[in-house]
DNA sequence: TGCTCCATGTAACACGTTACATGATTGC
DNA sequence: GCAATCATGTAACGTGTTACATGGAGCA
């Protein structure tokens, strides 16, 4: 269970409204632990109704239903509670290496052109971590300890992309390997 | 929607027992979809009823209540399907990243016996995929294309492991780092 | 006899996904 | 006036997790 906590720490990171939480997990801390904003907006009643955390109307709500919430002190001491306890390492959910496996027992599928889509996306996302990468962690400059993890959490995304996109290219060349003569793939 | 595809694949690899399945996932096809037994019976069951496998009592059965699974045509036809059909990548749900940055944030957790531990599972595994590429593929062996993309799942999970070592490495250099000198780390 | 492993399941619950509903504000 | 975007939710369902139940087989 650790939805509530990457909530909680984005909204330690900065004190902000659902909405604006379900759009900046699509791209930050959404990278490491994915979620919708139905989500999000369920999680944020539980951690009310549990004293971990305050709604309040902003200042320059107007009209509008905008509603912030921020971190309560139990809800702090609940999240370091949590990073002080152990966790497994992530377990892999990768459909496309079942799809390969598939593919190896059944010989009559092409996941090439899967394969590509898949490359041309990871491509995209290394682009877009460099970008970042570039804009705020140019070298030499001196970092806070906070800014030194955040950049290895950047890092730790390169690395991901960069990795899926030398092993996809080398899948991708067997893939489109003609079988090679007189040793027919297709038994 | 991927698990009964995981199952179809393997019970297309072998036909077997739902124990026995769950005892291979854990070892196998597990390292890159991760299911319990109980997952797998459910899905069983399930699958029967959509006349995707059929189940059967085994010659070796005995008194047991031991059953295997075959899977039929409409089953093959399925994964088939399933295989040629697009899917998202993989998303990366990393409670440890998570982590990290609630560590950025609070600055009152120590995350490095943590990322020890996750390090020296982590070289376990790699160490465990050597040893069945060792095993199953060594170099200068011809392959069949079946074969050549089993190893390629392979290295996909060394690659893998190899980054998250690389990485964790670096990262525990910088969480056992001092605080530089004049330049406290804690705001 | 009691322990561990084989083997299959039920039940309850937590978490994630998809579809839909509602209404206000902003820009053309 | 209309469409897109802001903003928050409800409902239904599907998947994953945890705890427990049941009983046979093999072995000391």
């Amino acid at each position: 269970m650790s939805l509530p906590h990457a909530v909680l720490t984005s909204l330690l990171e900065k004190t902000t409204s659902g909405y604006d939480l379900a759009r900046r997990f699509d791209k930050s801390i959404g990278y490491f632990w994915h979620a919708t904003h139905q989500q999000i907006y369920r999680e944020l009643a539980r951690m009310e109704a549990a004293g971990w955390i305050e709604g309040f109307v902003p200042p320059d709500a107007g009209k509008t239903r905008k509603k912030h919430y921020r971190v309560l002190p139990a809800g702090r001491r609940e999240l370091a509670r949590w990073a002080a306890e152990p966790t497994p390492p992530m377990d892999l959910r990768d459909a496309f290496t079942v799809k390969l496996r598939a593919d190896a027992v059944l010989d009559e599928v092409d996941l090439a052109p899967e394969l590509q889509r898949h490359l041309s996306l990871h491509m995209q996302q290394l682009a877009h971590y460099r970008h970042i990468e570039a804009h705020d962690f140019a070298p030499g400059r001196p970092l806070t300890r906070a800014q030194a993890i955040q950049h290895m959490i950047l890092k730790k995304g390169i690395l991901y992309e960069e990795g899926e996109i030398t092993w996809g290219r080398e899948m991708l060349a067997l893939l489109q390997s003609p079988a090679p003569l007189g040793a027919p793939h297709r038994a």
